[in-house]
RNA sequence: GGCGCCGUAGCUCAAUUGGUUAGAGUACUGGACUGUCGAUCCAGUGGUUGCGGGUUCGAGCCCCGUCGGCGUCGCCA
């Protein structure tokens, strides 16, 4: 070992003792006769001393070439500070190592991305990406990366005291056209042939369960090859788990007992269980999405039967036509919102493929005004407003559309000004459940005709349906709601998953709905069908966003923050800079032409 | 693929309506300083304003294209 002590161990207890220690210099303070470094390791900042008498001349001398980031070695005596001289912003600042010896273990250039959290200002974030080793450096991502360590050792250690066996799937699989696109690998053996990098190990977690091993984790590896966002990388990784002989309320259980344990050690958050658990249409018609955030109000408010009793056109031939008139009512919006802050509401709606945005102003008597009040007599709008919960001050802000469309605007309003008008605080942490999902949806528009008005899976085509829902399958699919169950935090899907069909019976009747004849089904899950065959218990399981979980327990608002080499928006590593190309020669050992 | 924001010194940013030699802090280099901790003080180096084109007497600023980063819709569970 080069040190006897870590940057951030020693105390005023260990004055008097000699110390070696190894570690970054943070910064360096020359006074010339003297100099002082802050030393930094994953641990913490020591202050080391380059002063007269106990530093000889010529490792003084030495000391001055020190610059950020040199990585040195420093043998000295612990001593107390001064008095007066401590510093409580580390947890070593008692005291200091007067260094007696100084060994440079390498130098380092300039950086272009201090490690520094002296140097207040974070970097732009390609350059962290690029230079990765120096942002990784930063305490605060180092921070990060041990909360993420905790809370997969914690996942770890829960399950496995629950006896779930912990089994490795293959990364080298086979492409399925449900979901999302597949990243392929080609064949070298197989000319024209390709693996496809796992979406998660679903296929591969049912035939555990039918291989008997009825409690399977894994900390698995996910691979979808979709544009990125905020909280979604390419690659990412699912704590997986899949149960037999269990319906749905025991894998939520299960989960909530391990959502506890994590709040309660990582947090300091008690949280009585069970967690609350919302019904997917309730949170579609309260909140317009199914992963609401319910640090907040701010609820939906239907007023599809009252619209039409206005003379506002567009509400009347909407609800016509079958569609909705919902709106928000938001507290002090009147306030808040100024006609310019409404003329940027409504270009944000528009942005959404909203052609407007109407809405009230709730005066100082409680009554709705605005441009379009006109249209609408005392009468209704003292109804509305009653309905509205209106008070003066508050900002009613409309969507008329389909549902869904409705759904999505006021999902996207209510997020927007939860946030700007600050109506959470951003570190409460509020976890549920949504639960029955439907089964199916219709596709609406797609670039392939054929594929208008069919029934998709929401899922994917084994998720069992409710008990009381089977029957639905023959005269209305739409009825059809899943034992399907996500979890949420913080209006984050953080989790999600499903009971599977074991009634061959109802598998069969879903893939008849879904368009799949026995054929296809035999050509894209032949080797699931065939073990279904031989004795599957009845099982489900659950998937959870690890990187998610990491960003929403240390109050990131970015998934890249919690993964030590994340890709760009363009999936590109700026550090290695994947992808690549690569040689000729090994494109033709894989028979592949590049047509571009 | 669409929409939006951003790109100026190593780094973080500024630059009035399009107007003189593009500034500041920090880092870096040299000097001063015996207790600092975002050390301080003095001096200095540092610029293809992402790239290409256009408009203009004149472009960091306006227009078009392009590259890159971020956010978002589509997409994705």
């Amino acid at each position: 070992m080069l040190r006897t002590h870590t940057c951030g161990e020693l105390r005023s207890t260990d004055a008097g003792s000699q110390a070696t220690l190894c570690g970054w210099v943070d910064s360096y303070r020359d006074h010339g006769g003297g100099l002082f470094v802050d030393l930094r390791d994953r641990y913490g900042i020591t202050q080391v001393v380059f002063n007269p008498p106990d530093t000889p001349q010529a490792i003084i001398d030495a000391s001055k070439d020190l610059r950020a980031e040199y990585v040195i070695r420093v043998t000295g005596n612990v001593q107390p500070r001064p008095t007066g001289m401590a510093n409580l912003k580390h947890k070593t600042g008692e005291i200091e190592l007067r260094v007696t010896q100084l060994e440079l273990l390498n130098k380092s250039k300039v950086p272009p991305v201090s490690p520094s959290e002296s140097v207040t200002e974070t970097p732009n974030e390609d350059l962290r990406l690029k230079h990765r080793f120096l942002d990784l450096r930063r305490p605060a991502m180092q921070r990060a990366m041990l909360l993420r360590d905790r809370i997969t050792k914690g996942m770890r250690d829960y399950f496995a005291d629950l006896d779930f066996i912990d089994v490795e799937t293959p990364i080298l699989g086979r492409s399925t056209p449900e979901g999302a696109r597949d990243y392929l690998v080609p064949s070298r053996v197989h000319h024209g042939k390709f693996y496809a990098l796992p979406q998660s190990p679903q296929l591969y977690k049912q035939i555990l369960m039918i291989a008997g091993y009825d409690r399977y984790v894994q900390v698995a590896r996910c691979f979808r090859d979709e544009d990125l966002r905020a909280d979604r990388q390419p690659e990412f990784t699912q704590l997986d788990l899949e149960m037999a002989f269990i319906d749905d309320d025991d894998i939520m259980t299960v989960i909530d007992g391990l959502v506890q344990k994590l709040a309660q050690e990582l947090l300091g958050i008690d949280l009585p269980l069970p967690l609350p658990r919302m019904t997917y249409d309730e949170a579609m018609r309260r909140f317009g999405h199914d992963a609401p955030d319910l640090r907040f109000g701010l609820e939906i408010v239907d007023l599809t039967d009252l619209a039409p009793q206005s003379e506002f056109g567009v509400f009347k031939s909407i609800v016509e036509a079958g569609g909705h008139v919902r709106a928000i009512c938001v507290p002090g919006g009147s306030e808040h919102y100024s006609r310019r802050g409404i003329d940027a509401l409504t270009d944000f709606v528009k942005g959404l493929g909203a052609k407007g945005l109407a809405y009230f102003r709730v005066d100082e008597k409680g009554v709705l005004d605005s441009n379009i009040a006109k249209y609408f007599s005392d009468e209704l709008r003292a109804e509305m407003g009653k309905r509205l919960g209106a008070k003066p001050g508050d900002l009613v802000l409309f969507s008329a559309d389909k549902w869904l469309a409705t759904c999505k605007l006021l999902h996207n309003l209510r997020k927007k000004i939860g946030e700007e008008m600050k109506l959470y605080d951003p570190k409460e942490m509020n976890f549920s459940w949504v639960v029955q999902f439907p089964m199916f949806e219709r596709t609406e528009d797609s670039d392939n005709p054929q594929a208008v008005g069919k029934w998709s899976a929401m899922h994917h085509p084994f998720t069992a349906p409710l008990d009381d829902s089977v029957a639905h399958l023959d005269e209305d699919p739409a009825k059809c709601r899943a034992k399907a169950y996500d979890l949420i935090i913080n209006g984050y899907e953080a989790g999600g998953g499903t009971i599977r069909i074991h009634d061959p019976a109802v598998q069969s009747k879903v893939f008849t709905l879904l368009g799949i004849d026995e054929e296809t089904a035999a050509d894209r899950f032949g080797f699931l069908l065939e073990a279904l065959a031989y004795g599957a218990p009845p099982h489900g399981g659950i998937a959870l966003g690890l990187d998610r979980f990491v960003m929403l327990f240390g109050g990131f608002d970015n998934i890249r923050d919690v993964i030590a080499f994340p890709k760009t928006q363009k999936a590109t590593d700026l550090m290695t800079e994947a992808p690549g190309t690569v040689d000729t020669k090994q494109l033709k050992e894989l028979a592949i032409k590049i047509d571009a």
